[in-house]
DNA sequence: TTTTATTTGGAACGTTCGTTCTAAAATAAA
DNA sequence: TTTATTTTAGAACGAACGTTCCAAATAAAA
């Protein structure tokens, strides 16, 4: 019979999610795993495969438990307006109280190995998809409840608020100053008005 | 007296501009600088002295070129909006045409080595805050001149597509899909309307 | 042409990289 | 307790890293 594990699987790959996160893929060497973790060298290896495997896995855990969160996030807001604005102003506040400012993790991966490996290319394209329909779907929704006027294009709207959320990642990782944040925000919501 | 150098210092920072700018400061090793700068290795750390160096330079050369490209655009366009949508524009077309998916320099050395080094910190905070005063202040010459209304914040407008700059050129690196980009400014745009 | 400084190819330095392996220690199941 | 499997510490692997050095070749200045 084979034996349980005398570590959990879970919280180890958190941890090595948070290095490479904090770190990157190229940065983060299999010591500093290794360090990290609490679990054997060969342990590692014999779980979770080699770097390559470990990322691909962390980097999974990161993408599901974000789109779980903002799928959350826009079905517990009261209205459409609301859910955007809880989303930047949570960003804002994970920005700020991040110490270690690693900002988004999905970001981080996409500008530092894109262009690169085949599999993450295909993992990142089909992240955006998931993510940009989210968001243009929950600006539909909004026209379609009568919250946001008919004239407005739920796809370009949706899809500005995107990219607009990947330049606030980048950017709080250069600078915190939360009411500057507060001040793009409200512009970029305004794009909801009239 | 000094010899005149055989090689032009200005055309070999070009390359290691281009190789860092391609494959980032740690995928890039010093063996395939010298096999992309046509100089030899002595002569390499000679001239611009080591990895750490070069990249500097080379991030200073990007910096400079993109400052001046983005003044000149502004001060050519016939009025804000213009200026605004040409830069937008001009994003897109390198976006689409830049076989090797370069993104943007500074986006990706944000990503990348943020937090970090405290020269690069230091670096890029100050490149923000004169970036973020660029775009401000041009939204502030709109609003002086007439053409935008005196209603409008500048500074909230100004961040706001300094942030939506950001974004697209990280999600630039993950799809090149033409179309898309255009929605998504044409919403951007729209901040300045009204 | 001679002189002087630069550029060259290539070896070599010590470190670190990702990965594999071994033998001992530890732990869950029988 | 015995058995079977996992986990451990640590050595070892070849390869690549950034960097330094040197003698030979080269090219600008005198």
């Amino acid at each position: 019979m084979p034996r349980t594990k005398t570590f959990c699987e879970e919280e180890v790959l958190n941890k090595a999610m948070e290095l490479f996160w904090e770190k990157g893929f190229h940065a983060t060497s299999m010591q500093d795993l290794v360090d990290r973790l609490g679990i054997n060298r060969a342990s590692l290896y014999d779980t979770y495969g080699g770097k390559d495997a470990l990322f691909e896995k962390a980097f999974a855990r990161y993408r599901k438990n974000g789109h779980h969160w903002l799928q959350q996030l826009f079905e517990s807001a009261p209205n459409v307006r609301a859910g955007f604005g809880l989303l930047f102003e949570q960003a804002i506040n994970e920005t700020a109280s991040d110490v270690k400012r690693k900002g988004c993790f999905v970001v981080n991966t996409t500008t530092e190995l894109l262009p690169g490996s085949a599999l993450i290319q295909d993992t990142l394209v089909k992240h955006q998809k998931v993510m940009e329909q989210l968001f243009v779907d929950y600006v539909q929704l909004g026209i379609d409840q009568g919250e946001l006027s008919e004239l407005k294009n739920a796809q370009e709207i949706g899809l500005m608020l995107y990219a607009f959320y990947n330049g606030l990642r980048v950017l709080g990782k250069v600078d915190t100053n939360q009411d500057k944040y507060q001040k793009m925000v409200k512009s970029a919501l305004s794009v909801l008005d009239g």
